[in-house]
Parts: C-alpha cells; structure tokens; sequence
DNA sequence: GTCTATAAGAGGATAGAC
DNA sequence: GTCTATCCTCTTATAGAC
C-alpha cells in the first residue's frame, strides 16, 4: 500500500464523516436552514478545512445526495439479486427501507423549489446515472408486477414510480411518531398499507 | 358607513392584497426562499410599510396560512350542508380541492421544520382553532365512512386524517405535470385514485 | 490541510422625514 | 401609513499564517 494511497484512505474517511454529518443535519433541518458552520462544527474542524474539501454549501448536499443514491442502487441490486421473491415485493422492500431510513431521521431532504442547488444536483452525473439506472429497474418491476396482477394496469408507470418515491420524503410518518401512539414498525406498516391499499375499505 | 369604517375597509384591501402575495409567493418558493424585499416589489409598496401592517416575516406567512384555514373551514362548512352525499364523497371532494389549489400554484407550504415559523403559527388562535375544528368534522366523516364501508376499518382515523392533509403538500402532482403527459384533472384523477384505491391491482 | 480572522453580501428589521 | 436610507445580524466564502 503505497503512501499516496494512504494519505487518499485518510482523505476518504474525513470526507465521509462530513458526508455523514450533512446528512444527519439536511435530515434534521432541511438545506435552507443547515449551515455550513454547523456542519464544520458537527464534523469537529474548522469551516475553512471543509471548503478545503467542498467547494460550496450545495456541493455537501450534492454529496450526501450522491450517498444516498449509491445506497439505493446497492439496495435495489441487492434485491435485483433475489429470484425467489415477486417484483411488487421488490417494489415494496425498496419502499420500507426509504420509510425506515425516513423515520430513523437520516433521509436527507432538499427542497425541490431551491434553484442553485437543484441546478448542482441535476449537473452531478454521478446523480443522474444513479437516478436514472434506479428509476429504469424500478420501472420494469412495475411493469411486471402489472403484468403479475399485482399493480393496478390502469396506473401510468411512471405515477407509480412517483408515488413510491414520494413516500422518502412523506409527512404522514413524522406526524404519526409525533402523536406517540405508534411503535415506528406500525407507522411504516399502516403507511404501506395507505399506499398499496389506498384509504378504501377492501372490496 | 362611518370615516373609522371606511379607513378600516381601505386596511383591510391591502392586507388581504398582502396576504394574496404571501400565498403566492410561499407557494413558489417556500418560507426560507421567499424574502420580504420580494413581497414588498410584489406588492407595489416599500418594504417598512409592510412591517405597518406585518410585525415580521413569520407573521406574513402566519396571516397567509391563516387565510388558508379559513378558506379550507369554509368549503368544509359547505361540504356539511350537502345532505345527499356520503362522507366519503364530502372527504374525497376536500382532497379533490386541495390537489386543484396545489396544482394551480397557489398552495402555501410552510416547512414543519422551521421552528420560529412553527412556533408563531402554534401561537395563533385563529389558526389553531381552524385546524380543530376542520380536523373534528374531517374525523367524523372518517369514522362515518369506515362505519358505511367505505374506508377500511383496520386503518386508525388520524392516520387517514394525516394522508388526506398530506395530498396538500405532495409532491407526486407536481412531478407528474413537469412530466407534462397529463392534464391537471387527469393529474388529480391520477392522484385520487392512488389515495383511495392504492397502487394494487383491485382485487 | 488545518487553523484564525475577515471579507462580502444577503436579508430581516427600523429610523426618521413627510 | 408611506417612503428612502440605513442598521445589524447571520451566513457563505476566502485570505493568509502555520
């Protein structure tokens, strides 16, 4: 092992744990109101270190973005791998990682309305390959569980798709855990159910 | 109509002119991204007259959700009246409403993050009492349409409640009219049926 | 690459004349 | 109550020593 690959190792583990820290905060309060210092402080360097790293606020987003994508590409290869189980149950074990990952308070959100960061996070290619190569298998499980009976065929796959990528960043699982009344396995079971099953009485 | 009376009315158009801009411009672009600077140009008067009538930021966007609320107990108090309709039909025409108000861009989100803005919002009356009271009518009419069979028993009321208020800030319509396939009452149509009926197939 | 110190600017809020 | 001009804090970003 090389020294250069050393020094890159070291670089690598800081930028994780700033990467960790971005995450944990854009969960906590969102981009608009994270700052750069609190990340710095979060970290355990100095502000100017972490510009050392990322160019800019929107960049650390971008970055735990990107994480959060390769997390869900790992997930859905991994499930892409499983022979033995139905797309739709694919379809939904992607969704009950994003609820659980919700609920435990690490899915980083960012607001879709913010232009300078919207504009770094579609000019990131890592992103949108990792988007894209997720949106294509999610696709084609939809399509099959359709095909299975298993989804509504009347359905636009992509209102589909939309609608379990919507559950990341749902309200309906903050607002239950903080009425108390639920354990947060119950909470992602009854949203599950909201979304598979709709509000109506079974027929 | 006394001179008081008079002056009163003429306070009163520009506040509601303020409000309409805040409703706007908190629906473009969210609490954090929306400046006053910006309500103030909207508007068409200087920055420190709007802190005659608003004492603050939050305040603007609190007299906004205000209105919303009113607006929102008014179309609930019209949907009572109509005695030749099922609950589910009064919830389902609610949901409907909020999902045109949304897609129309004139829905006001306000980040539940936000804890100054949380915290005003949580002080007002007007508010507080709105949300009760369209939260009590909105909880009988669940209850009333698990008992007609037309919501699922199994599904605890606030958590039927909780997704019905969620349709308000999904973000589901708004990626499928960027899409631009489907008109905003294919998009509502779309949105109402996943609600209600879920991704499944029926069954 | 890490630090301290600071520049640069945005944005919320206000002073004071009219 | 409306305006212009200004204050002041917070936050992003950088300079420059080590």
């Amino acid at each position: 092992m090389s020294r250069l690959s050393f020094k890159e190792q070291v670089l690598r583990v800081r930028e994780d744990a700033i990467i960790a820290s971005v995450n944990r905060l854009l969960a906590d309060k969102g981009f608009d109101l994270m700052t750069v210092d609190e990340v710095a402080a979060d970290v355990g360097i100095a502000k100017a270190s972490l510009y050392k790293h990322f160019p800019s606020k929107e960049a650390l987003a971008t970055a735990a973005m990107v994480r959060l994508m390769e997390r869900t590409q790992a997930l859905v290869d991994q499930q892409a791998a499983r022979v033995d189980v139905s797309a739709r149950e694919r379809l939904t074990a992607i969704t009950r990682w994003a609820l659980e990952v919700l609920l435990s308070g690490e899915m980083p959100t960012v607001p879709s309305q913010n232009s300078s960061l919207r504009a770094e996070l579609m000019a990131n290619k890592a992103y949108l390959d990792a988007i894209m190569r997720v949106s294509d298998v999610l696709g084609a499980w939809i399509v099959q569980a359709q095909a299975d009976g298993d989804i509504n065929p009347a359905l636009p796959p992509e209102v589909v798709l939309y609608t379990i990528y919507a559950r990341a960043c749902d309200p309906v699982p903050a607002f239950l855990k903080a009425g108390g009344n639920y354990s947060d396995a119950q909470i992602v079971d009854l949203v599950l159910t909201t979304c598979w099953q709709g509000l109506s009485a079974t027929r």
